[in-house]
DNA sequence: ATTACCGATAGAACGGTTTCAACTCAGCTG
DNA sequence: CAGCTGAGTTGAAACCGTTCTATCGGTAAT
């Protein structure tokens, strides 16, 4: 910044004004320095910027598994948002850091970020999210703390299991099992609720559907397909409702392997809508999720957050069903 | 930091000391320090960090397409390398900005980021990446410029390609084409030199093989097949070559939603071997990268490189070719 | 007594932003 | 025409929170 003063005859502090166009100079003198700038191939040190500016113009992107695309999606909107406001947006993984929600803590209080998005997706305690939230401002996604107003986008969780159960019940199916996330996440809860609904809804006692819960990767769901093959023939359900296409994908693969057939013998859905999900074979009927539009609303959230408005606690988009392949009336 | 000195009644000196464990402490003062530390809930401010050691122990990730599953596991290798050396990762994406490498050459400049990984996968111009290069340490993956020696991370894409030709030739086709990357595209060369290695090697004449060039997206991959069946019966391919996955994927929907049968009518193969390519209907034929390992070893690269050291330009692993059901004789 | 070293500290960077006093130069007044 | 005023500019200096060099007192070794 010096060599650019002296280059353009003017003070250290005109240079200032001219670049953060914070103070009043002189047009001739204005050009003088944008011209010294381009000349010594000159950009301002960002470290010393946000050192006097308590801001890192950064945030973090908490991601469990960028292979899994519904992740993937929601960061690119929340990398969408970002970019339009010149904030850069750092990849964070839970994996093989011990106490994850403290590391981010601390990545806020050293500001390093200004921010973080949280996207869950392996359920760890609702109390470590809850004190990383003290140390900055956070935005949820696909995630609720019950009790605790912490702001989140999600999407219509609950409503999207209910419909896509009741689908898969107007197919005339009505032994069912249901391949759940982990208990502990919202999400998991949100559509198990949801299914228990649509059961309720069509008159069967919801306690009657037996639930394998897996941790919403794929081999889970073979795993949890693998206990269903073990109920005694007349009680194997003729239909499965998985709570998220990676484990659909599972025990599709599973069943198959044991010689099974899908739809033919066990009607599957899913959820999340993953693009692969409709090149399987069979198109798996699931329910999309707005990810780059979650991503995106939550990275607006958050800039609200830094700014100190107060956004509204949760926001919640629509989930709608996509009817494919995969659900077939039973006994065909 | 002065607070923390205060507290444990020594210098702010003594504090960097315990800190960085830069200097001698003595043990009952180093504990006095470390207590205070607790108490106060401090974490050192990175931005003066990085503002006095001239690194932001940060670098930047450049990914065309997140939700592409190679290139998020070439990602992953690279956060998994850098968390372990406490370095942070941002995520930067060539969409939506008008001179990419010029941004990227700025983050470089003003110290935002230490060093760069360049996934390009959307050719631009050699020049501007060569540019950038000046700013700053950049690691190439899955990419080379040819006459500059800038560091890169490959695979052997011209041996795999080679190889899965092959495969195809040994099981008879005579009648081929090509659906190939972006000419401008490294990778997009090697395989299609592979490929026509291949053919040289069965004795067909590479000139006479038909090439359709796609953008590594799906949709180029259904228009290419479109181009294809345009083409007159008896000259019509019984086999098709696609330089990645998400390119054979659309033409195999395409040639399915127009009547043909895949593989019995049109065999295909594809490259990367992303995840999901196992999982599809036929499963795919493909050549498999070592994405998570890619990415890790251009972490450790761009390491070195920024530590001053030199490293080799260029480091190339094995490509290898897995074997599925999309490939079966012709005429079946 | 000189040297060597250890533990500790003061203070100068690092590269910007921002405040503030001072300066320039019209324009106006008496 | 000297003197005053005030708008428009400017440069010096303080500050942001660290790291690190130079220094210093004191004790042990030579």
């Amino acid at each position: 910044m010096k060599d650019v003063a002296e280059h353009a005859n003017v003070s250290i502090s005109t240079v200032s004004y001219v670049l953060n166009d914070s103070g009043p100079v002189a047009p001739e003198r204005r050009n003088r320095v944008l011209d010294a700038i381009r000349v010594l191939n000159y950009s301002p040190n960002e470290s010393a910027r946000s050192l006097k500016r308590r801001s890192a113009s950064t945030i973090a992107m908490v991601v469990p598994d960028l292979t899994n695309q519904f992740f993937a999606m929601v960061t690119e909107g929340v990398q969408k948002a970002a970019s339009a406001v010149n904030v850069l947006v750092v990849l964070v993984v839970p994996d093989a850091i011990e106490t994850p929600e403290e590391h981010y803590a601390k990545l806020l209080r050293s500001q390093r970020v200004d921010g973080v998005i949280y996207l869950s997706g392996t359920g760890s305690m609702p109390e470590t999210i809850y004190e990383m939230a003290r140390s900055g401002p956070v935005v949820l996604v696909d995630e609720q703390i019950p009790g605790r107003d912490l702001p989140s986008v999600v999407c219509d969780s609950r409503r999207g299991a209910r419909e896509v159960a009741t689908h898969v019940l107007d197919q005339g199916h009505r032994r069912l099992a249901v391949i759940g996330g982990p208990p502990a996440l919202w999400t998991a809860q949100q559509r198990l609720a949801g299914y228990r609904e649509a059961f309720a809804g069509a008159g069967l006692d919801p306690d009657s559907v037996p639930v394998f819960n897996g941790d919403y990767r794929q081999e889970s769901g073979g795993e949890a397909a693998a206990k269903i093959l073990q109920l005694p023939e007349d009680e194997r359900p003729t239909a499965l409702l998985c709570a998220n296409d990676l484990m659909a994908i599972g025990a599709i693969e599973h069943l198959r392997t044991n010689g099974l057939r899908v739809p033919e013998d066990v009607s599957i859905v899913g959820f999340d809508d993953l693009p692969i999900s409709a090149l399987l074979t069979p198109r798996l009927t699931s329910v999309r999720q707005p990810a780059r539009d979650m991503g995106y609303r939550a990275a607006k959230a958050l800039f609200d957050l830094m700014e100190g408005k107060d956004v509204e606690a949760a926001d919640q988009l629509p989930a709608v069903v996509q009817i494919r392949d995969s659900v077939v009336p039973p006994g065909r």
